[in-house]
DNA sequence: CAGCCTCGAGTTCC
DNA sequence: CTCGAGGCTG
């Protein structure tokens, strides 16, 4: 299974399958046909169960693993297949759609490269990185970006497998049927790898886009706006024969988990996947430099008018595979690829209005509102202004954007999408500009609750400071809580959030676990509402007690503090494992954390006298001055290095959690919630690992996987990572440039390892 | 202390 | 998707 090739190498994805599960391998003919004929029983019985509105008799996730199961027994034995297979019964869960496939190999995005000067700096960090002159040969391969959307198909012993779609890169949706019916696809090669992910664009050409749009307006179907939504909404059709019907093209431009290596280059890879029998597209060309790479990104965009599909862009890629290994990936993206992309579309139109929106943080968001007009295939009335420095026409550090023109309610404005996505204003008319409009008067007061709204200093946001007063805030809050990341409450959307907020229903997240016992009496209360029948009362009560048990990291997410994101939600799970421990951890470190922020405001203070009275300033004698006045308790200076010596955790994210905790309206709200919830703490750490318990500090650069991955591999071997070495620290893990916490680790004696010695430790677990 | 990288927060339209 | 800002490296 372990293969020497770094794109099926990423550590923290072990094993070859797209789905998880246990091995299969040493069942026998007869058993795996009666585990089908069991499963596709118990899938029917559920199914039955949650059409006919009884409580379902299996949660989603058993489901799911049952539906998986059934699907690697079949994967294992083809010619057992049932004909009432359950994995042809696509979408049987309404509203499910379909399910999901794990990437054995992420499938990453790009970084995005707006004009020559990028491209040159992308060059540049290349040969930076792999130590060579700006004279030294490397080649790239060039082709245009096909603006539809990428698939990855698996291949096992030349038979078409699975197709997925990208998803977050990480999980996308299973769309095997779809792909089955794209001529492009083949069903079956020869002489390919025994695994072969071969990852591509579905795109559909103007041609066909505009046949499809008159068919559907003959038979009275819905316009697609564009090719790019069309062939997304081609692809993603439930019933797999209405996808057959729709033109839908592929073009391979790249590859995930491979059993061997497709070639050398990159150029020689695509050639092997168009001699497999794929499209691969004839504008791929390889370039020895710079100059030969930007001739052809004008050549192309010359063409582009007349290819027949729409692209927008071009991609460059190391050509040389093991470079390109060399490299790695950051957080999302390659090192060695990049797209340069094309000017964005653009269009005039009027803004009609200034509106501002306040965000769960309080944040105040200015809003454009704008006659309707065509932008890149769609219409688009409404565009982000960002803050009130973007409206006058400078960006965060006061340079002018826009050549320092501002925004006027009346203004003639020039919108674009940036990436394709997000409406912007590029730029002001002031040849058309009303003689009567004025400068845009940004409010210093909440728009829905009148407290104050202040800018601190240096940030780039004004905020509103009613806090628990704004309902605004409190509306976003609670949709912040419901969200996908977070409690994840089937029923309870934005749009119904909204709605018992302003019945008064629920004020606040612990509100929702109290709904059936407060409202939920016969239903009748919930029944006489607008929308709201029986069937949905229970479902949505159902769906509210199946959150009740709550992963820890969820919680903390969902509690909508400052600064604590998805991945800080994790990472304090992780750390404190529950949540009462976490608690009496803040209260321990409070008196730490005041005395932090002392010796910050000290701290600046220092800086403004020292610059007044032109002398240098004395920061750290400043700070130490401030905390040894504040008496901090031993204990609590303690839970405070504790809790900001975790991997990503500083200073700022420590301070907004203090306070959240300190503060005793949002306390108590946190009590009150926690009581109706049991929280899981996240998944015990492999025990016998040789790592578990210890604490791992990584340094330096690592060239095999990112931080990231090497983090969440050791978490998953039961190591605490940290961020910084101390005494506390059991092993150091240090790559090419690691400097003074080598130093410190040798000084105290911790044991030291590279990035080699580390994997051999972490092998085969 | 500067420069990179990642994360958080806010945003639009389908 | 983008911007701003927090956190880490060197």
């Amino acid at each position: 299974m372990a293969s020497p090739y770094h794109w099926s190498q990423r550590p923290d994805r072990p094993g070859g399958a797209m789905t998880v599960s246990e091995p299969i391998e040493k069942m026998t003919e007869a058993e795996a046909a009666q585990e089908l004929e069991r499963l596709a029983g118990l899938l029917a019985q559920a199914n039955l169960a949650y059409h006919t509105q009884d409580a379902p008799e299996i949660s989603d996730a058993e489901y799911d693993a049952l539906k998986q199961r059934n699907a690697e027994i079949e994967a294992q034995f083809p010619h057992l297949k049932r004909a009432d297979s359950p994995s042809e019964q696509v979408g049987a869960r309404p509203g499910e759609g379909f399910s999901k496939v794990s990437h054995a190999v992420r499938m990453m995005s790009l970084g995005n490269a707006f004009d020559d000067e990028d491209v040159t700096d992308f060059d540049r960090s290349i040969r930076k990185y792999l130590g060579l002159d700006t004279d030294a040969p490397l080649a790239y391969t060039a082709e245009p970006k096909i603006d539809g959307l990428s698939l990855s198909l698996r291949y096992e012993q030349g038979v078409l497998v699975q197709a997925a779609t990208r998803g977050d890169g990480e999980v996308g949706e299973n769309v095997t049927a779809n792909a089955r019916t794209i001529a492009d696809i083949p069903a079956r090669i020869e002489g390919a790898p025994e695994v072969l992910e071969v990852r591509g664009e579905v795109y559909m050409s103007h041609a066909d886009f505009a046949a499809l749009n008159t068919r559907q307006e003959a038979e009275g179907g819905k316009l697609f706006a564009n090719p790019r939504n069309a062939a997304a909404g081609s692809l993603r059709q439930l019933d797999a024969a209405i996808t057959r019907a729709r033109p839908l093209r592929f073009f391979a431009y790249s590859w995930g988990e491979l059993s061997e290596p497709l070639a050398e280059t990159q150029m020689h890879a695509i050639e092997r996947l168009a001699s497999l029998g794929f499209q691969t597209n004839p504008l791929t060309r390889r370039c020895d430099d710079l100059e030969a790479m930007i001739a052809h990104y004008r050549d192309i965009e010359a063409q582009r008018a007349t290819l027949g599909y729409d692209i927008d862009g071009v991609v460059y890629k190391l050509d040389d595979l093991s470079l390109q290994a060399r490299l790695g990936f950051r957080s999302t993206t390659p090192r060695w690829a990049i797209a340069h992309k094309f000017p964005a579309e653009l269009a005039w139109t009027r803004l009609e209005a200034i509106d501002i929106q306040v965000g769960r943080t309080g944040a105040l968001s200015p809003v454009a509102r704008l006659t309707p007009v065509t932008v890149g295939g769609v219409v688009v009335s409404n565009a982000t202004l960002h803050n009130e420095d973007y409206i006058a026409g400078r960006d965060s550090r006061g340079q002018e954007i826009r050549d320092g023109k501002d925004i006027r309610v009346g203004d003639w404005v020039q919108v674009y999408r940036a990436g394709d996505v997000i409406p912007k204003i590029a730029d002001v008319d002031l040849s058309k500009r009303p003689e009567d409009a004025q400068p845009f008067d940004f409010p210093t007061q909440c728009p829905e609750c009148g407290s104050p709204a202040i800018r601190e200093e240096g940030d780039a946001v004004r905020r509103c400071t009613g806090g628990v007063i704004c309902p605004a805030q409190a509306v976003e809050k609670l949709k912040h809580f419901v969200s996908r990341a977070a409690f994840d409450i089937e029923g309870l959307g934005a749009k119904q959030v909204e709605q018992f907020h302003a019945d008064g229903w629920i004020r606040e997240p612990a509100d929702i676990f109290e709904l059936r016992s407060r409202y939920g009496e016969g239903l009748q209360q919930l029944k006489n509402r607008e929308g709201w029948g029986e069937k949905s009362a229970t479902n949505l009560f159902q769906a509210i007690d199946d959150k009740r048990r709550i992963p820890l990291a969820r919680l903390i997410f969902a509690l909508g503090i400052r600064h604590v994101g998805e991945v800080g939600a994790k990472d304090l799970a992780l750390h404190y494992r529950d949540w009462d421990a976490m608690a009496a951890a803040l209260d321990t470190a409070r008196p730490a954390a005041l005395a932090h922020r002392a010796a910050d405001t000290a701290e600046e203070q220092e800086r403004q006298q020292a610059q007044a009275e032109g002398r240098r300033a004395r920061i750290s004698d400043t700070r130490a001055a401030v905390i040894s006045a504040q008496e901090v308790p031993p204990e609590a200076a303690a839970a405070w290095a504790d809790l900001i010596g975790v991997d990503g955790i500083g200073a700022t994210l420590g301070l907004s959690l203090s306070d959240a905790f300190a503060n005793t309206d949002e306390r108590a709200a946190f009590d009150r919630l926690t009581a109706h919830l049991t929280v899981i703490p996240p998944d015990a750490p492999a025990r016998d690992s040789p790592v578990a318990g210890k604490t791992v500090v990584f340094t330096g650069s690592l060239e095999k996987m990112t931080r990231a991955e090497a983090k969440a591999r050791a978490e998953a071997l039961g190591a605490k990572v940290a961020g910084s070495v101390s005494k506390k620290t059991d092993l150091l893990v240090a790559g090419p440039g690691a400097g003074s916490k080598l130093k410190t680790a040798q000084s105290l004696g911790i044991e030291t390892l590279d990035e080699d010695g580390w994997l051999t430790l972490i092998e085969g677990l």
